[in-house]
DNA sequence: CTAGGGTTAG
């Protein structure tokens, strides 16, 4: 694009370059390259066109096509008034490079002038090659710095993740008698907001008032969104409803809020009345759905977002895959697979990491390997991950062995990817490999282990039953066990027997989450083994005048991208009929294969033997696999996801079933994922 | 002369 003539001269004027040549030579515009004279105030003032041609400084006249004549001048004028060294700045690659232009501009004096220091500043705290600290540095130089150069100083702060010192800087500001402007205060509004302080809020918003600066549409959506977020949602929609002009950021920061106080009915009465809606309103939506768990509906909003007609983006996508992490619903997180394919939309590393996540989630590890190997760009949480999908269904080798791959192209692990390998080794009862990894974590790099990681050491050695072990980790770790660490240490008192440290364990579980269902349940689970009936009464007693109720298992089976949910004798279903003679079916083979029923946990007080089986017998997981045996070919395999835990009777059944009718059954159940083969399953009957 | 708003996984 670069053009002139050869053997040009180049001369410069107050505003404008001249490039001449010979008339003899001729000189096309704009085919030919041009060579300057070799000589060097020639050879330096070309460069300097150059520099501010690719700066985009210069007005280059065009040439019609059509001209042949040779040309023996050509003048280009300047834009604005030449500035090489600003114009250099926003070539500069790094920070290095970035302070020989700062040297330069200091040598020509141009530091003096406040637009050039605003603009280095500017540079400093905005871009990504930049340093606050040397933006700072400008600012504190600057004789009498003025707004532009403190709101670049200011925004910069905010936008690093400084929002504490973007407010301090404020106040110098003000010391200063440097009036703030709408600019500095949407910056500040934003720094209360994520910091949060809606006490400043307050302050800024008065100040705001006095300079008269209300009616700024930014100034009013960041005070609303304040406002809405922490806790003043009546203030926001004061200001909400006394605004004359509503754009679509002020109604999505409305809605934002009302989506942070969990007020569904007010979200969806804003949300009708919206006069346009973009993509960040649908987001909204659908993220709200899926912070309540309420996944169906995240779903029916993304249905009704495609039917308007609004192409879902990243964010959208990610929101979604977590709904269908949650559900297990693996058709649908298929189809999100294949709607990022189709549109070419590149798996960066959140959208990849939530898609391997819904893989695993969904029990289905070759999906999540290949959203692995999709995505390109891996950081650490691409890898925690995948280690994570490894570890939690059952693939305890596979995770430490892609830890190790992680660690030898030198990704750092993080605390979370300890906590995914330390579960592998729980899972898979790897105590050495566990033990190892522990030591490791803070030995090697250098991470404290928290409340998390001691968990995972109570659930490791607690699976081999080394009691005294867990006594020692507990005594020995600088904080309190949590609801988790003492129920991995219930569990594994349950399976070992070890009644008196469950019982222990199960008093501290009920005194740190005494409203959690699962607290009583637990440990009356581990006295209905030892047929200590009256202690299971006991607890049921407690529970009721608690007024705490055990939610019904739900099983939730996923079949042409509908999700069907079934409870214990769940009777609503259309093909109820058929899923019963196949649980009747099952059951006869079961007998056959030598299935006795194990009513150790029907936690339920019931006398009556047969009513215990019964019951054992339609367990929601049972009733998903019935209908998934009548809904599908052959050798399918089933994936079931669960509310509660697997009780031990449907455990052994599942098993049973896997063998009897040859096929893979996946259960994910609210602690870990079962695949149930050939007679076995992959958590080795601990869980 | 110059700039700016809302949404994000494990």
């Amino acid at each position: 694009m670069i053009v002139g003539c050869i053997f040009a001269t180049c001369r410069r004027s107050n505003d404008h370059w001249i490039i001449s040549c010979s008339s003899v030579q001729r000189a096309f515009w704009p085919a030919s390259l041009v060579k300057p004279e070799i000589h060097s105030r020639g050879l330096l003032l070309f460069l300097d066109l150059l520099i501010q041609i690719i700066s985009m400084s210069l007005t280059i006249p065009t040439i019609p096509a059509t001209h042949t004549e040779p040309i023996t001048n050509l003048t280009i004028t300047k834009k604005t008034k030449p500035n090489t060294n600003l114009s250099l700045l926003h070539l500069c690659n790094n920070l290095r490079e970035a302070t020989q232009v700062h040297a330069l501009i200091i040598k020509s004096s141009q530091i003096t002038d406040t637009y050039s220091a605003s603009r280095l500043a500017e540079f400093y705290a905005i871009s990504d090659n930049g340093s606050l600290k040397y933006a700072q540095k400008v600012l504190d130089s600057v004789q009498e710095p003025y707004t532009f150069l403190w709101n670049a100083v200011i925004r910069g702060n905010l936008i690093k993740h400084n929002p504490l010192k973007t407010i301090l800087l404020y106040d110098r500001m003000l010391r200063q008698s440097v009036e703030p402007d709408h600019f500095t205060f949407t910056s500040l509004l934003k720094a209360c907001t994520q910091l949060p302080a809606p006490a400043i809020g307050k302050q800024l918003h008065s100040q705001i008032v006095k300079l008269g600066l209300e009616y700024s549409p930014f100034i009013r959506n960041k005070l609303i969104h304040l406002y809405a977020v922490s806790g003043s949602i009546s203030d926001a929609r004061k200001l909400f409803d006394s605004s004359t002009e509503l754009d679509i950021v002020t109604w999505n920061s409305m809605l934002e809020g009302y989506a942070d106080n969990t007020d569904g009915d007010a979200l969806h009465q804003l949300f009708d009345k919206m006069p346009h809606r973009d993509v960040v309103s649908w987001n909204t939506m659908i993220a709200f759905y899926v912070q309540v768990s309420d996944f169906k509906q995240a779903i029916a909003i993304f249905r009704r977002m495609q039917e308007n007609g609004e192409r879902p983006n990243r964010v959208t996508l990610i929101s979604l895959l977590s709904a269908v992490s949650y559900l297990g619903a693996l058709a649908q997180g298929r189809w999100i697979h294949a709607y990022i394919d189709k549109h070419g939309i590149e798996l960066d590393q959140n959208l990849g990491s939530a898609l391997i996540n819904m893989y695993a989630k969904c029990g289905c590890l070759e999906g999540a390997v290949q959203a692995f190997r999709q995505t390109i760009q891996k950081n650490v949480d691409t890898w925690n991950a995948m280690i994570t999908g490894l570890a939690t269904n059952g693939q305890s080798l596979k995770a430490l062995r892609l830890f190790s791959e992680m660690e030898c192209l030198g990704v750092s692990p993080n605390a979370i990817t300890f906590v995914s390998v330390l579960n592998a080794c729980s899972h898979g009862g790897l105590v050495e490999e566990g033990v190892k990894h522990f030591k490791m974590m803070s030995q090697k790099y250098g991470i404290e282990p928290d409340v998390t990681h001691y968990g995972c050491m109570v659930d490791l050695f607690g699976r081999a039953g080394l009691f005294d072990k867990i006594e020692e980790i507990i005594g020995a770790m600088p904080m309190k066990p949590d609801a988790v660490m003492w129920k991995a240490l219930l569990g594994a008192c349950r399976i070992h027997g070890n009644l008196e440290m469950g019982q222990q364990a199960g008093h501290q579980l009920i005194e740190l989450a005494p409203n959690d269902h699962a607290s009583y349940v637990l440990l009356s689970n581990l006295y209905a083994i030892d047929d200590k009936w009256d202690a299971v009464h006991r607890l049921r007693r407690m529970m009721r005048e608690r007024g705490i109720r055990k939610p019904p298992g739900c099983s939730s089976i996923e079949m042409d991208g509908v999700v069907h949910e079934f409870v214990v004798g769940d009777t609503t279903h259309s093909r109820k009929k058929e899923m019963y003679e196949m649980l009747d079916e099952m059951e006869e083979r079961l007998m056959l294969a030598g299935y006795k029923p194990d009513t150790g946990q029907v936690l339920l007080h019931i006398d009556d033997e047969e009513t215990k089986q019964t019951s054992l017998g339609h367990h929601s997981e049972k009733l998903a696999v019935a209908f998934g045996f009548i809904s599908t070919n052959p050798g399918t395999t089933i994936r079931v996801v669960k509310n509660l835990r697997v009780c031990t009777d449907c455990h052994s059944t599942m098993k049973l079933l896997s063998k009897i009718y040859g096929r893979d059954i996946i259960v994910r159940d609210s602690n870990r994922f079962h695949h149930f083969r050939d007679g076995s399953c992959s958590c080795l009957d601990y869980w």
